[in-house]
DNA sequence: GGCCAGGCACAGC
DNA sequence: GCTGTGCATGGC
């Protein structure tokens, strides 16, 4: 079990200083393109992502209205190297055009749109919903995924279901508010997940946390 | 060639 | 409610 949860918060935090990233860790956070990487990112790669996304954006179709209105093959075509581009082709598609219908503009679903509606979305489960909703409208809602799930296993957690994580996980933030005080409440949740998506990347088993630990 | 990647919907218990 | 399965490409 972990001994300090305040320590493996600012081991995190530290890792997080890193210049060249978006400071919310998300690849043009704030932006529509939150919304089209949480669709392509499921199940998939990010490096593959990337693909897809630099398709949309090289067609000039990386917005709202060009996704929501194009034919749904071309979409699947440009969006192909992220896999599954039949359903996400779809889902992504079917999102928009109902973003659109609802809100209008971006602008407008970040500030109106709720964890439920975003949850009633064909395509979008709790951790895209979430994802959309900090790193694209920077709410105050930690991102719980597998790398965390698996974080908090090997620290010997016996966590099961998503939204006791996540609660675990504000409530532990939270705590320790004056190691963050120089940053608004949401941006450290988005830093601290992206830490925690990167160190997995690299140390699987986070053997090395662990040893700190 | 097998395995996994920044999940989710849907069927069948 | 829980578990299994399909979705599909690309890099190691």
């Amino acid at each position: 079990v972990i001994q300090s949860s305040g320590e493996l918060l600012e081991i995190l935090y530290k890792m997080g200083c890193d210049n060249d990233r978006d400071p919310w860790w998300w690849p043009q956070s704030g932006s529509f393109e939150v919304i089209a990487g949480a669709v392509l990112t499921q199940n998939t790669k990010w490096q593959n992502v990337e693909k897809a996304l630099a398709n949309l954006q090289n067609s000039d179709t990386l917005n709202l209205k060009d996704i929501a209105s194009m034919p749904r093959e071309k979409l699947a075509g440009l969006i192909k190297p992220s896999g599954f581009y039949n359903t996400k082709a779809k889902y992504l598609q079917n999102l928009c055009q109902n973003i659109q219908s609802g809100f209008g503009d971006f602008t407008s679903f970040c500030e109106g749109v709720s964890r439920e509606w975003l949850l009633g979305q064909k395509g979008l489960g709790e951790e895209s919903c979430d994802a959309i909703l900090n790193y694209a409208c920077y709410r105050e809602i930690f991102v719980v995924d597998r790398y965390t799930h698996r974080l908090l296993s090997a620290c010997g957690y016996e966590f099961e279901r998503y939204e006791d994580i996540q609660q675990w996980a504000m409530e532990t933030i939270g705590g320790y508010e004056e190691v963050f005080a120089d940053m608004e409440l949401a941006q450290v949740y988005a830093r601290l997940h992206g830490m925690i998506v990167e160190y997995a990347k690299e140390d699987k088993k986070f053997t090395k946390i662990q040893e700190w630990l």
